[in-house]
DNA sequence: GGTTTACACTAGCGCTTGCTTGGTTGACCT
DNA sequence: AGGTCAACCAAGCAAGCGCTAGTGTAAACC
């Protein structure tokens, strides 16, 4: 058995899994349908992952780990004004959910679905994700580019750009960029640029 | 068979089963679980629902018409300035999110394993709620309370406020007026009340 | 006093589920 | 030439699934 390896041909059926997992839910997708959709039995699944929770487990972990690397490197790139960062912070984040749409779907979803070992591990990742929210919120207050309580800001922030998944149209007229530019001249008080 | 009726007996039922669908997801969650809670045998559980997904639309459903009700009933008694009917929108938002939380986070969970007939009717329902929302921000827009896209600013400020189920800790020192009132600050750059 | 109605029960059918077992294949190394 | 090993397959098990059929019973109605 081969379990905890990272071959290439096991990163190939977990964006698979993803796929088939935003389609029907993580329940209703069954081991014989994920084995279809990758071109081989049902048996020969269990050779590369030890059950049908490490799959989940994977996908969510390639999505969060994409996500933690393309904020960093933005918090590099971008100036280091307070809503420089912010904006790139926002920028990374829809990115992210746009590109690797699917396995965020499946962690905004079914996150429950996890068993408690699994769970325990991929929120420490995601905690080392929202603290660069956190940080960069921070700055941005320390800055006075905005106002009002740390906590809820973030929150507010965060979940304004999750729900985006529900109802962001890729082929649409507007791009991720613009969407954060407008994102935060909402919660800036200062700027009043429209679009 | 019983089936389409409003028996007070089905509304508990209802009540109950949308509890066992927040612990454990509604494809998880197996008739004779929802029979045992109910203090019944499974077969009998289809005396008052044609079938499994008949119980997940009488939750949403529940959950969605108490939400118009109470948004409705807010709207009427706040006074008619922009910034008053903003806020007694955003209250009565998560006022409901509160007292109907099983019911709601199946709604936002659990809406996808629908079937269609289901789905239609209720996103009928869930269309005239949204509706309420972007009226409120359109007349916000209108007094230069806030600035923005009608379209973008109604999607943010929602999933801001629906993001709330994840973390929002009732016990907590934090009451939904507050929630609504730090929303409103952020969103608004006239004002720059605190808390 | 007989019929209806609402609600519950027992028993189980037919099917699908996640996962296991035991074995085959072909590329690669020595 | 012999050995290794990842990758795959066919077959199937035990458990659990949603749902149905047929029956019982106590209260409500005519």
């Amino acid at each position: 058995m081969n379990v905890v390896n990272e071959s290439p041909r096991r990163k190939e059926l977990t964006r698979l899994a993803a796929q088939l997992f935003v389609q029907e839910g993580f329940d209703r997708t069954t081991v014989r349908m994920l084995a279809q959709e990758m071109g081989i039995k049902s048996g020969s699944l269990f050779h590369h992952f030890r059950d049908k929770q490490e799959i989940l487990a994977a996908v969510i972990e390639e999505g969060t780990q994409n996500a933690l690397t393309i904020a960093r490197h933005a918090l590099e790139e971008c100036g280091d004004t307070a809503e420089a960062r912010l904006h790139a912070m926002a920028c990374a984040h829809l990115e992210t959910l746009l590109t690797d749409r699917n396995a965020h779907v499946v962690a905004l979803y079914e996150w429950r679905r996890l068993g408690a070992a699994a769970r325990d591990h991929l929120s420490h990742l995601r905690d080392a994700y929202e603290a660069l929210w956190e940080q960069v919120i921070d700055e941005a207050l320390d800055a006075g580019l905005i106002h009002g309580d740390r906590f809820l800001v973030s929150r507010f922030v965060m979940g304004a750009l999750n729900w985006t998944v529900r109802w962001y149209d890729p082929e649409g007229p507007r791009k991720p960029e613009d969407l954060a530019h407008e994102l935060i001249a909402m919660i800036t008080p200062s700027s009043h640029a429209g679009r």
